[in-house]
DNA sequence: AACCGTTCCAACCGCACGCCC
DNA sequence: AGGGCGTGCGGTTGGAACGGT
């Protein structure tokens, strides 16, 4: 169905706002609340259409956005999130509190994609650029797996993002202790705190999942950093394979927010069914979560209104976010790392960047009994 | 100082979708 | 059912800021 352009009315105003526009929206959004855009314009004394308005608001002038350099954990959430959602900024930006998907579209195609684009990943697809050549083995395989692994995971972060806007609608006066111990994942994304089992505050939480397929097993642990100010996240995977009882740990620490820091390769190959993750970013919270069942669309919706979803939401995104990070090779990526510093031995090059997208596809496998696959 | 190319980001544009009548 | 409206979303653009020559 067709409809009129909402800025085709002669005498409105285009362009930069000014600070007294600015102050005009301002007072009258903050005494009446925007209301219907549309007639917002001639209420507050502008000449705009409502959509400026509107834009000019969610994107710069609300009160609860955060501005300046994006932090290096804020760009591994985008670059894990872009991974599988692709464009979908307004899903991301469910994932970054603070920042609008305006700023973080801008910052992925001023930055972020370049970057990518520097280390021989196609920004797009996030895979090694020569991997077109490989198309008949597993990893095409694994990249169809991941596909549509990300359907799914987008269709749950859109169910997620209608949870965060009912939230915000209903519980805008939220004490500050529902989310003061959700790591990370806080501001827009309290939706998942606000169910039965919804806080952290013990020191332990744990879930399980009944059931006989083979079992991922995630483990979270915050152990603080004591007394530091800076924790330090540790991320600890533990890989068990299947034919065997012997349990493989492979142990990756270091600072999330120096990404050169984290270790390298080796322990991507975590494997089928076992993934632990580690981390000290939060003040003595331990949490184990025991998934009997495989991951599932159902069950992650479940999860979406409990403990499990936060503990959950909180693994994936460490969880991709370290692998992706450490196995990258982010020399590049880290802003303090500078582009020369890709121009080591061209075989250590490679190997960065196939590890890159292999980090996704392992974590992805360990769980293959998945029906989402 | 002047010019020019590049980078960055605020803002615009047009489409899609849900809701209401 | 279908048209109008409000809003969300992703792609694109204009111009200011910056850096190099």
């Amino acid at each position: 169905m067709g409809r009129s352009p909402c800025c085709d009315k002669v005498g409105l105003k285009k362009g930069p706002w000014t600070p007294e526009e600015d102050q005009k929206l301002l007072a009258y959004i903050e005494e009446h609340g925007h209301g219907s855009w549309r007639a917002l314009p001639a209420k507050a004394g502008l000449q705009r259409c409502g959509k400026s308005c509107r834009l000019r608001w969610t994107n710069y002038l609300r009160p609860d956005i955060k501005r300046g350099k994006f932090s290096l954990q804020e760009e591994q959430t985008i670059i894990q999130l872009h991974a599988l959602l692709g464009n979908r900024w307004s899903a991301i930006a469910t994932h970054l509190p603070k920042r609008t998907d305006n700023e973080i579209k801008n910052y992925w195609n001023t930055h972020l994609k370049k970057r990518l684009a520097k280390m021989g990943i196609d920004p797009v697809t996030h895979k090694q650029k020569n991997d077109a050549l490989s198309s008949n083995d597993g990893q095409s395989k694994n990249s169809a797996n991941l596909s549509h692994m990300a359907q799914w995971e987008s269709a749950r972060l859109e169910a997620e993002a209608r949870l965060v806007r009912e939230s915000k609608l209903r519980c805008h006066s939220l004490p500050p202790h529902h989310t003061s111990n959700s790591h990370y994942i806080s501001g827009s994304n309290s939706a998942w705190n606000t169910g039965i089992g919804g806080d952290l505050e013990s020191p332990t939480s744990s879930l399980t999942f009944s059931g006989n397929a083979p079992r991922p097993q995630v483990t979270m642990m915050h152990n603080s950093g004591i007394g530091s100010e800076n924790a330090m996240p540790m991320i600890e995977l533990v890989g068990t394979t299947s034919g065997s009882s012997e349990t493989e740990i492979i142990k990756e620490e270091g600072e999330i927010n120096d990404w050169k820091n984290l270790g390298n390769s080796d322990h991507h190959n975590l494997t089928e069914n076992s993934v632990s993750f580690t981390s000290n970013l939060h003040h003595h919270d331990h949490m184990e979560i025991s998934m009997g069942n495989p991951w599932t669309p159902e069950s992650l919706r479940l999860n979406s209104s409990g403990t499990m979803g936060n503990a959950m939401e909180d693994a994936m995104e460490e969880g991709f976010t370290n692998l992706l990070l450490s196995d990258s090779g982010d020399r590049s990526l880290s802003d303090s790392g500078k582009d020369s510093d890709n121009s080591g031995s061209g075989s250590d090059y490679y190997e960065d960047n196939k590890n890159y997208w292999n980090s996704i596809l392992n974590l992805v496998n360990s769980s293959p009994n998945s029906p989402m696959f």
